[in-house]
DNA sequence: CGGCTTGTTGAAGAGTTTCAAGCTTAGTGG
DNA sequence: CCACTAAGCTTGAAACTCTTCAACAAGCCG
């Protein structure tokens, strides 16, 4: 198991500096680390409440479902991002959880919750932050999906994923490699699978970006900020628990 | 200025109880109440931040533009509801907030966040969940606008915004009225005004409900049922700050 | 090899938007 | 008291975006 203090993650500039006192505590917590296989539900709609988790490694994704089966995806997860918090409110999960890769997840014990605010009033804080913070994620996505036509939504949504793994050195020669498949888009954007197939190919013709078996490269930034504004939002240092 | 061991909110049984010291707490942080006129703005949308606000009464909303005025609304904000807490998090507003009638709301001093987290973590605990309780709202309206036909938006919106009122006891006679119009109601579910206005009359011709003139009725709760799962859903108690 | 998942494409159809016009209501000022 | 204005609501028709249906291709795995 990884010592929180030699915690890869936090090497990296997108995560706020934290106090080793600090460190430590939230190492006390730690109890395990679990992994998920691609597909794997890390926490199941309706389900009864399950641990908090700080996803380590993988890609994951957030969703609800309605009773006849259509999916709506809420927000995609990506490593230092938490799990678990919205449903510590409500006595069943509210949305599913679902791994898109191998998942690597830090799993805290059960009264974590507490004992920060309790012990560690800056943790404490730094949670309500990651809660509001994902919320201005949401934010972003409603008025994407509830504004935008497929073309804006799609341009939209790849500068997005693009900026955030970018932060985590993901993007390779400015290309980047994302485990989702364009059913995935469809849901998280609103639209119908083949839409969302044309649309891509439409923005592929026009040369603005390309999305080929998981690789994405944002080709053409001019014509990309033709479509949205996504592109020249500043990104905020954020805490890691 | 009514006294926070006096607020007359804070008497349903939608809130949940608080020990009488945190109350005297709240009571501290509270500095003056504000009023907004119909139409201000109670938090302007790229703006430096505000203050933290309770909404004592009234309805706004919380919305986002885009360059060329498009407008969502994410969503609406009904007495009890904090205001403010996600612009903590970020330089500037990420969104508007804007005030529909009168609105009356309790400001908090400027480091109300960081006394709360130092000195009453069970308050601290309680922002955590209204934020993540606040999310949970935005991703039903996900759900609602990514998956969900026009009729069955429109449903679920006023199920929703309904059972919400119910609560505070703002529903007389089975009828509740609204401050909204129906441009409201289509930024709010990313519909067209024209399309809006069309399903509306097409929901009152079935029987289904009315809404006129800003006064809603659940006329027929087994058709509404047809067209939205929100009517069974339960109701969870929360904190109040 | 066959079966399954994912991607691709054309055509038809439905849902929704846009355009355009008129209506009602409430408020304002002469 | 009535003409005038502005905001909100209503309706029909045309146009368009997006969905659904249907079929097939490509890649992967046991």
């Amino acid at each position: 198991m990884i010592d929180c203090t030699q915690c890869p993650l936090r090497k990296r500039d997108l995560f706020t500096p934290v106090e080793t006192e600090e460190l430590n505590f939230i190492q006390t917590l730690k109890r395990q680390e679990v992994s998920f296989e691609p597909g794997a539900n890390i926490v199941e709609e309706h389900k009864k409440i399950s641990h908090l988790h700080t996803l380590l490694s993988g890609w994951a994704f957030r969703y609800k479902t309605l009773d006849d089966g259509r999916r709506q995806i809420l927000n995609f997860l990506l490593p230092g991002d938490l799990i678990g918090l919205q449903e510590r409110i409500s006595d069943t999960a509210l949305h599913g959880v679902q791994a898109m890769t191998e998942v690597v997840a830090c799993r805290f014990e059960r009264n974590t919750l507490w004992k920060i605010f309790a012990q560690q009033p800056t943790l404490g804080f730094d949670l309500t932050w990651l809660a509001a913070h994902e919320e201005s994620h949401i934010d972003d996505n409603l008025l994407t999906v509830g504004q935008r036509r497929a073309k804006e939504r799609i341009a939209t949504f790849f500068v997005q994923i693009y900026k955030r793994a970018d932060q985590l050195d993901m993007v390779i020669n400015d290309t980047l490699e994302i485990p989702i498949t364009q059913y995935h888009i469809a849901d998280a954007l609103g639209l119908s699978l083949v839409h969302t197939n044309k649309t891509l190919r439409a923005l592929y013709r026009e040369g603005a970006l390309q999305f080929d078996r998981g690789r994405l490269q944002l080709l053409d930034i001019q014509k990309i900020s033709e479509l949205t504004d996504a592109y020249h939002r500043p990104v905020k240092r954020r805490p890691l628990l």
